[in-house]
DNA sequence: CGATATAATTCAGCCCGCTTAACTATTTAG
DNA sequence: CTAAATAGTTAAGCGGGCTGAATTATATCG
């Protein structure tokens, strides 16, 4: 058995509590905005890459070429993608965000905006620097771990 | 024109951080346990809220109750949820996690949990103790305003 | 060059998600 | 007690999500 650390313990109380003020907002957010949760997951996913191929998108969702490639083609038809021919190797496709799918995504990642005004309210001026410096810190390790892996 | 917060942009960039990660698991996790997103869905609402009716999931995904009834149904056909008549209200049911509809929730939040092992162990240990300090404050705040607002 | 691997698409077919509309049972209001 | 509101179910029907198998086009290996 390795020790527990109690950050570690605390850090997935915290991840619990983003994890459900999260899930409040997916469905009915993607719903709201004309799209299935899988094409919402297939967009974010694009958003995130910065543009990638066909089977990337299934890769991460877990679903097969052959339904990664139904589903752009419907993204595509609705005009929140583009597809288009990868000039590096023309086997693949190379899968964007139009202007009006990227703001989907940008609106949505700002969902949760005001819960975090009221939660940034509810501290006092000296917590919330604290806070603040803290969580820069996570973030900046975060950002590390991610660079690391790749 | 408030001013902006600068702690506001700190936590909406963690947030991100965090949703990301979360994403990431989302789909493939569900579909390995034979679920789609909205049965994963109603699951998590009816794991956090510890029992509910029908129609209290239709209204947190977004859908009419005739489809929340519907997809119930297939969740009590496959044993990961219980739904009895609400004592209380005869009209109503009253619908839970079975064991094993428990377990898919409860292993799915610790789905992150290397992540965050990781992430904690890239600190130092005065960052450990600083981070954790002030992620105590966070989650105490957040439970506060969750509390104010029922 | 020829064989093989890779990227994507298409088609048939199945199941699920969802809505609307109609219906049953129970509770609440006047 | 009757009328209206509320909780849930059922059925018909549309469309999406997904798979497996077959197909096309390009790239890579020997």
């Amino acid at each position: 058995m390795t020790e527990i650390n109690p950050l570690v313990s605390t850090l997935q109380e915290a991840f619990g509590i983003f994890r459900r003020q999260m899930m409040r907002n997916l469905f009915v957010y993607a719903k709201d905005n004309g799209l299935t949760m899988p094409q919402f997951g297939a967009m974010f996913h694009i958003f995130h890459s910065g543009g990638c191929g066909v089977s990337d998108i299934g890769n991460d969702l877990g679903i097969t070429n052959s339904a990664a490639s139904q589903m752009l083609e419907r993204l595509v038809q609705i005009k929140l993608i583009n597809r288009s021919e990868d000039p590096a190797d023309r086997r693949g496709k190379l899968v964007v965000l139009t202007d009006r799918g990227r703001e989907i995504l940008v609106k949505g990642s700002l969902a949760n905006q005001k819960w975090l005004e009221e939660l940034a309210q509810s501290m006092t001026p000296e917590e919330q620097v604290q806070v603040r410096q803290a969580i820069t810190i996570l973030i900046e390790k975060a950002r590390q771990l991610e660079t690391d892996s790749n």
